[in-house]
DNA sequence: GCTCTAATTTGACATACATCTAAGCCTCTT
DNA sequence: AAGAGGCTTAGATGTATGTCAAATTAGAGC
């Protein structure tokens, strides 16, 4: 690592984004700009065995079933989550690749050291 | 640090969003889900000084003037950046505060250490 | 096979949003 | 003070999106 990756501002604000990538971001980050989207992730996420069924989903909302498996189709579709289906109940992962792509775009890249 | 804090996901998937927080943290992540907005954000982050004219981002796009000026109001009313007028030249500038809230919700709080 | 529950799909609707044109405001220059 | 350039605001319009009700698929158990 040399010196010059050492500054202040996370990797966003290194270079000029290409249009193209822009784009790919954007679409994930739509994804996450939800209230909903947002709480189904924490919950999916730190749920017990990092895995939670829909029916938990759904109860804790005040929304029809419907528009919550809508939301989840939104996260699915970005490749944030993973829905796997066990006899009766779906059960949904996070993937944590993903969500690291957003970390990596805001993170710092180093910590103001001494200033 | 205790070794609690040590683990694999991102503080979003530790524990379950309030309902408050995930509307905060929405409205902050639509102004940045729009691939105009974050190219705009870039590149006024990696711009020499850290700023930009707002004339040097229209002449970048393919869209009007107006258009631009309301991504800008849009970035701005989100607090990720903040405009000042010098003379005949509005400059803007990030806010490295604000786009930290996005890094921490996203970034792994430990690497994958020894796995 | 039939029924019940879990979850998704479809279609409709109201709202939010990205974009443009036209108009207005601020600053510098002449 | 009058004009010109830079930027924003206001209003209009087409598209995207969040939500629901109704219909559909999938599995479990009787």
């Amino acid at each position: 690592m040399s010196l010059a990756t050492i500054q202040c501002c996370a990797p966003i604000a290194r270079e000029p984004l290409s249009e193209g990538d822009a784009a790919e971001l954007a679409t994930l980050l739509k994804a996450v700009a939800d209230p909903v989207r947002l709480r189904l992730l924490s919950m999916i996420g730190s749920h017990t065995g990092g895995e939670a069924c829909v029916c938990d989903l759904t109860d804790a909302f005040e929304l029809t079933a419907p528009t919550i498996s809508h939301h989840l189709k939104v996260l699915r579709t970005a490749g944030l989550i993973d829905g796997e289906r066990r006899g009766t109940w779906v059960y949904y992962r996070i993937v944590p690749e993903t969500v690291n792509k957003l970390g990596a775009l805001f993170a710092p890249l180093a910590e103001p050291a001494t200033v």
